[in-house]
DNA sequence: TCCCTGCATCGACAGCCGTCTATGCAGATC
DNA sequence: GATCTGCATAGACGGCTGTCGATGCAGGGA
């Protein structure tokens, strides 16, 4: 899609690259860095999010168009394009149109990097 | 403070294992499954818990006092109890009182549970 | 016993969030 | 151009959430 950006994504927030990342365990991060961090877990924090990143991730190919997103789910188009919105905004999965379709897929890095800042070291 | 538990878990509501849980992206989850760790990952969704959290798991020796963590905040000692609740119900944190004080510590196992939930699988 | 301290709970309130219907827009087809 | 399809956006609305002040309660000390 590229289209606009209306929001920034941790990253751009925080100017932390994905491997300058200390676990969230190691020292007390800084506000502006939870203010950051915080966003993107909140789009994890439903379970329909959670349900469409999961079939995003878990699909062969690694694409996904939206109308194989809608029907999973007992609610309107409008909804799951919503969530998907979210998805994008806290820079956990990308899209791009080709035709009429809308193809989604994952971010890995972002991924990756919510997952090394939960990892607790084996101190 | 072993206090009566008025939600339950991820691990007990999906009753899997830390040691028995596929990637997010391995394959789709299924709405239980997300319904149960949805709550978890909204637990982590805002700035202040995200601090309390942090400043719990770099503290040394794993163990906070409360008083210790309500005076970095701009917040009153309310805010801040409620949301270690919400830290402590979604299964992040565990509390133990001793004497007139409280301490809160890591649950190292339930955010680990999350880190590998979110990683994805050099495929 | 009385009071003080540390923390949790209660009740209230403003703002956010998930959902809907209605509508708009781009691409494809006729 | 007209129309259809796939998806996004707009606006509305009820419920949830973060915050507060007030209060309750347990433990320790005078």
């Amino acid at each position: 899609m590229q289209q606009a950006r209306d929001s920034l994504t941790i990253i751009e927030l925080t100017g932390q690259d994905v491997c300058a990342q200390p676990a969230l365990v190691s020292e007390p991060i800084d506000e502006i860095a939870a203010a950051g961090l915080a966003p993107v877990f909140k789009a994890l924090g439903d379970p329909v999010r959670l349900r469409l990143l999961s079939m995003i991730g878990a699909r062969e190919g690694g694409e996904v168009c939206v109308c194989d997103l809608t029907a999973p789910f007992d609610l309107s188009q409008p909804t799951i394009s919503h969530h998907l919105k979210v998805l994008r905004e806290a820079g956990l999965i990308d899209s791009e149109r080709r035709g009429t379709w809308v193809y989604y897929r994952l971010v890995p890095a972002a991924l990756d990097r919510m997952a090394g800042l939960l990892s607790v070291p084996v101190s």
